[in-house]
DNA sequence: CAACTTAGTAAGTGATTACTTACATTATAA
DNA sequence: TTATAATGTAAGTAATCACTTACTAAGTTG
């Protein structure tokens, strides 16, 4: 992208803004919040520094404006309550390894973004955690119908929770690695093929 | 910690860099290499800022220094072979759980720096992944033997490189969310809990 | 078109940053 | 003892940072 020029159209605050907080996305993923200039930000959204302090009040203001745009949309597919209610214990817990990693494979800066903000501080993390608008998190949900399926005698007495959280986490580690080798180079296998060999030991493991 | 003055003590070179380099480790851990300034690790370090850059020619060069030294040693348990040898499958996993995570916690520093290190750049994340001197990263060491189950008739057949990386990714995952709340919040069950879980599910779900 | 608002910028500003220069002090060995 | 080297520091310095000031141009509305 070009530089900031007088010829550059002039857009409606809300483009603008976005066009903004579209260009800080990137580069705060790829480096950080302290890593990232204002400056390159403008440069990259071809606007001038200065436009950025009219939309933002701080560099810090740009970066939480920023992770909501990327965290407040995160909905829990609807197949998810059908499956539960069926009883269907591959597609449910297939249902949220796909969810998973699709969302996180359908922008990449998602899962960058994402693990910058938990380490960045914790006044970043909580936006992260998409608390308001998009449901419970995820492992809150998985854990009730782990302990329901315990209680119907169909799955091995484990610690539901425990259990909910790590079959999650897994699938965001398989993410993390993808983007950044967090516990080993990334697998060059398909997402498809990867969520079937974790649904089929996990849900073996927890089957009676 | 006090600030530098003329009193204090004169160490050998070595000893003062071993002091900068822990200092250094514990505010990249903290705020990772852009958020770290080397005024507060002088500070931290009790030592004025010019010996820092002569211990050290420049900041990514002290990093360097730092992650190396906390991550040179990551031996392999010697446990592990002999589980191996004997097939003694809770074991091995267990064995490999624990190692993981006791790794993790004995310096909390460990799981921050060396997420942040795989963000920050392909630079860095070469020396987290202690190709060198501690033997193979731990999955390449796990999936032969889950390769050799396998064939032995003890295993299903899955994938055996992908059900490795992602049991060791699990525990790491585990690690990651007790300091930074990745995939949720930390779990308040001990590592025996955690880690018994983990093996039961995972082992469960790969036993014929 | 005149009055007013909104979108945009060029050119700073003081504070902070990684890193140097120039010098002092302490140990060590000839 | 005295030259030499190693450990250490105070006081910079140029560059960079987030953020402001002071302004122009383009829409919009009566």
């Amino acid at each position: 992208m070009g530089k900031a020029t007088k010829k550059n159209e002039r857009l409606s605050g809300e483009e603008r803004r976005k066009q903004i907080i579209n260009a800080a996305l990137t580069l705060f993923a790829e480096k950080g919040f302290s890593g990232t200039r204002t400056r390159e930000i403008a440069e990259l959204a071809d606007v001038s520094e200065t436009l950025i302090f009219q939309h933002f009040k701080t560099k810090e203001d740009l970066y939480r404006a920023a992770l909501t745009e990327l965290f407040s949309q995160y909905p829990v597919p609807p197949e998810v309550e059908e499956k539960m209610a069926e009883k269907d214990d591959v597609g449910v817990f297939r249902t949220f390894a796909f969810h998973v990693i699709r969302h996180g494979l359908q922008d990449r800066r998602i899962v960058r973004l994402g693990i910058f903000s938990a380490l960045e501080g914790p006044r970043f993390g909580e936006i992260f955690h998409h608390g308001g608008e998009a449901g419970p998190p995820l492992p809150q949900l998985l854990a009730p119908y782990i302990q329901q399926r315990m209680e119907d005698g169909a799955f091995k007495k484990v610690n539901a929770q425990i259990a909910a959280q790590l079959f999650i986490e897994t699938a965001n580690m398989y993410l993390a690695d993808q983007e950044a080798s967090i516990s080993g180079p990334p697998l060059s296998f398909s997402a498809e093929e990867v969520v079937e060999t974790l649904v089929r030991i996990f849900l073996g493991g927890l089957k009676n």
